[in-house]
DNA sequence: TGAGAATATGAGCAATTACTTATATTATTC
DNA sequence: GAATAATATAAGTAATTGCTCATATTCTCA
């Protein structure tokens, strides 16, 4: 899905320089973990990947190639999780209040890996003109259309006009949880947060009288 | 409420100077807007302030004292918007459906002035250990005490442990706010988004049966 | 085994940038 | 109208940083 557009300036071909590159990421999410992007060098990486900075440069264009690299990673597994329990659901034909929680469930759950990685991108980036943000807003995209149809064919499921509903629900699940990454101390319980983010989901999407769970 | 602590190197005394700071932080304004965070530079903002950068360093001790002037003067407002709005639904002593949406319509109003500055402030700018967020965290924190009593007061208000309704309240207004202001392409029509969003957390604080407006 | 391809190295360059400082200009005060 | 304080100027510095390139090492395969 997210093929490496010119982000691999050579392709290792031997599984000695596999593993320099894959050490570089793995650095890069440390260094980037602890420093923040803009406290990010390329040198840091470098050197907490163990390898030159000629070799660095030899795979990655450039400091941005490296992160976009990480990011790709998470959307990708972001867009597989999703696209599976999407593919579920439209099997069954139509969204369940238990759905809804497990939607939640899956946000939390992409989101808790290397939160600190996750925080220096969303956060720290410049987002203006960057690449990530078009691939972000089209996987939403995707995905807001498919839940609108979900909508459209569960009765007493809210109707709204032009896929409304189903873009604030993505909307929420994505602001939430970003934010949830974003205050690492002091923040909602887990649980709590499962709970309450669901329960107002459901209470957005289904009509009253209908049981939560 | 946000003293200007040790912001301001040399306090200006005469007119002139004044309008030397107000000319640079306006110039800070429109060069953030332009460029993003990243893609400021001190002198920059001495260029389209029309005064040079001796003057600039005079006033303020660094770049970042600058955006911080920028990030007060907005938190000064949002805290006056709200506080103001705050004390006249406790003045009744209870929330209603109404007061909901007056909540979402002045976050919408705080967020639509200067969304670049904004959007600059709270994309591009390093949380990590950053000042301004431990006093946006402070904000928040009243702002939650304050409403969790007026949901305690409400009859069939939604009632939770630990005032995590109020929090939940909140965090969806800010996330979905500056969501809304991220993308300022594409974004969810105004109108519709005050729609959604009032409704959305009426259901979630209401009980069923009492009708939104 | 040796020639060529792939990979690794790191000193150093070029460009940027936040910030200083010595000096000049303007305002205020007695 | 001096003397002093306030303000303005901009050339220059020191430090950072992304990135290159000439050279060295390691691997592959005929």
């Amino acid at each position: 899905m997210f093929e490496n557009a010119s982000k691999v300036r050579k392709k290792p071909m031997q599984a000695r320089s596999r593993e320099t590159v894959s050490a570089i990421l793995e650095a890069a999410a440390q260094v980037l973990e602890a420093r923040g992007y803009a406290g990010t060098t390329t040198n840091h990486i470098a050197d907490r990947a163990g390898v030159s900075i000629g070799s660095l440069y030899q795979y990655f264009p450039n400091k941005e190639s490296i992160v976009l690299s990480l990011m790709e990673a998470h959307m990708a597994e972001a867009a597989s999780g999703t696209d599976a329990l999407m593919s579920l659901v439209e099997a069954r034909g139509c969204i369940t209040p238990d759905d809804v929680r497990e939607f939640v469930h899956l946000a939390m759950e992409l989101h808790k890996r290397e939160p600190g990685v996750h925080r220096a991108i969303v956060q720290d980036i410049p987002i203006t003109g960057k690449i990530w943000w078009e691939a972000f807003m089209n996987m939403e995209r995707i995905m807001v259309d498919r839940l609108r149809i979900l909508l459209d064919k569960t009765p007493h499921a809210r109707k709204t006009k032009g896929g409304a509903a189903a873009r604030m629900i993505i909307r929420v699940l994505e602001s939430l949880t970003h934010r949830q990454v974003m205050d690492s101390a002091d923040r909602l319980d887990q649980e709590e947060f499962l709970e309450e983010t669901s329960d107002m989901l459901c209470r957005y999407i289904f009509d009253a009288g209908m049981d939560k769970s």
